[in-house]
DNA sequence: ATCATGTATGAAATCGTTTTCATAAATAGA
DNA sequence: TCTATTTATGAAAACGATTTCATACATGAT
């Protein structure tokens, strides 16, 4: 293993002159320049990085917090952000949360050691008052979770506008009873209920306890709702899922149970997954251009650690689009 | 930003004691040991990790390499590598190496610099002999990609025999007209072509040559070779797709072109990724137990790392499993 | 009482870089 | 020609931890 020292003394310079030309500074002339890289060549010298963060240099290194990776939207965000992260010589640390307060709160180490130069996080579990503290230490920024209180950068979609939408779309396609889905309570779910109830109260509809199911995050999740509505004694004509995998277990057994979608039961979904187009009947859905909260948001906070931009509460909010298909 | 300077004094006592503490070891009186936690605490003290690993901690980092993570097997792949990583401190450092032969040579810094500790290939696309050299920085482990040369261990499923049992499942549905999807060269695809081979050859079925297509990743790309199929003057009557991704865009694209899967054309997909199930008609695949390989591939990195085991060339091979549904 | 051993602590060296400071040579301005 | 500035280089300090070395006090055996 060679150090700098190494590289000094074949090229028969300072370790200052080599460090010079590692980190190109002015002031070294053409011939040493030379003769310090064929050094580091011949050796294969590469600088250790750990020395090099002691002294302040960026570790290139940044934090996603995700809930779970194997989620089709987290990995395609988390796709779209590396590919975006590698152009500028970053890496990125992948931290599935797991949907655990305590794991995420863990994380925040990796910034207060200096592992990272930043965070992003795509899931928050914890509330802002939590957080918060943790800013002081380096940039932190949201993505695709909005919460009013954080005065940091968030990368977002109108998600109160994709509740709306999709609801909307189910009332125009004529359902009036209307059940929705949600995960946990995270600003995304918070939102989007909200533009559904905008939405059927405009109209004049009441929202119906019954109707509104929590907890909902897989395909299987999505099978068990079916289930759930066909038990009812009044169930409802359409739902509005929070996903396209809930949607997809949601289709899938009712198929099983010989109902038709979506003249029996209409579902929208969210995400615009590929699996969407693939279902029969195929998934009316919302996208939510994946790659491209991906971009903005590894933009951003490359901005942030260039400072070149700073990172105060401002949200930055991406379009949302409905794409119609079979299932309404 | 505090130090173990900071730490010290307002314990009262020496760097080196707090150093003790922060490591455990022994010859630390009860009374300091608890003035030492009662100042870090305080203080929200957390060691600056560049300093520790000059003196050679570890970065209790994990390189994975995989092509891209948005494919669903990597990204369950991944997810299992990263919660079993997690039960044992260490976090994940995802590289895309979008089958890229440089970009995956410049991740092998990530190693020589010491920003981790060792790196698991969960997907490979350079030669052996041009990796072998990095071996000497930390240790390498391949996973789910066989390379007979490689010295190191290898935690794979049999590939040959995943090719074997697909393709003699359908010879044993009667077809003989058999066609065959791969990717790139990798050692995966090129195993199981060999198993195709055998399978066919055993019951004295020459190979077509316009019956084997090559790269072939995507929904797409299944498409793709649907169409393909189609306009061919003697068509197969059944097809072993390399994945269930590329199965489903296969049988999409016939269900929309008004053939019937499986009885004008047959599909045996790979993974048994959760779309397998949802698809009318469901696909049959082959279930290599991603979560499984990813556990045992985290386990035996941790080992060698922490010196345990050695990684020599061996091969550590799990279970493959036909999983039969309606597209055969 | 004396010596060996085990326990407890701190001062200072160390890891591999970057950066400051000092100094010397080259160039430019008068 | 003399001074001021720019260019070029190296010695040594600094970053924040761990570890070695030295030292001192207890304890126990003789």
């Amino acid at each position: 293993m060679y150090t700098i020292k190494d590289v000094a003394l074949r090229a028969g310079l300072s370790q200052a002159t080599v460090s010079r030309v590692i980190n190109n500074h002015p002031y070294v002339s053409d011939d040493k320049k030379i003769a310090v890289k064929n050094a580091m060549e011949e050796l294969g010298y590469v600088p250790n990085s750990s020395a090099q963060q002691m002294r302040n240099v960026k570790t290139k290194k940044i934090a996603v917090l995700v809930s779970r990776i194997a989620n089709p939207f987290f990995s395609q965000l988390v796709d779209a952000m590396e590919k975006r992260a590698a152009t500028y010589g970053f890496q990125l640390i992948l931290c599935n949360t797991r949907i655990d307060k305590a794991k995420e709160l863990e994380f925040f180490k990796l910034l207060i050691s200096k592992q990272v130069d930043g965070i992003i996080m795509a899931s928050v579990e914890n509330h802002w008052s939590v957080i918060e503290p943790y800013t002081k230490y380096g940039p932190i920024i949201y993505c695709n979770e909005y919460d009013p209180d954080a005065t940091v950068t968030r990368v977002r979609l109108d998600q109160i506008e994709g509740g709306y939408i999709g609801t909307k779309h189910l009332l125009e396609k004529g359902h009036f009873k209307i059940a929705y889905c949600q995960g946990n309570d995270s600003s995304v779910s918070v939102n989007r209920r909200k533009g559904y109830l905008k939405a059927i109260t405009e109209v004049g509809i009441e929202p119906v306890k019954e109707w509104m199911f929590r907890d909902v995050f897989t395909i299987e999740d999505g099978r068990d709702i079916f289930r759930k509505i066909k038990q009812l004694s009044k169930p409802p004509t359409a739902v509005f899922s929070g996903s396209d995998e809930v949607a997809a277990g949601i289709i899938h057994e009712a198929k099983k149970h010989s109902w038709h979608v979506p003249n029996d039961l209409a579902v929208v979904g969210f995400d615009d997954q590929p699996i969407a187009e693939l279902l029969d009947p195929q998934i009316t859905t919302i996208n939510q251009f994946t790659t491209d909260i991906g971009y903005r948001s590894m933009d951003v906070m490359i901005e942030i650690i260039n400072k070149t931009r700073i990172n105060d509460a401002q949200d930055i909010i991406l379009p949302i689009q409905l794409i119609e298909r079979q299932s309404t």
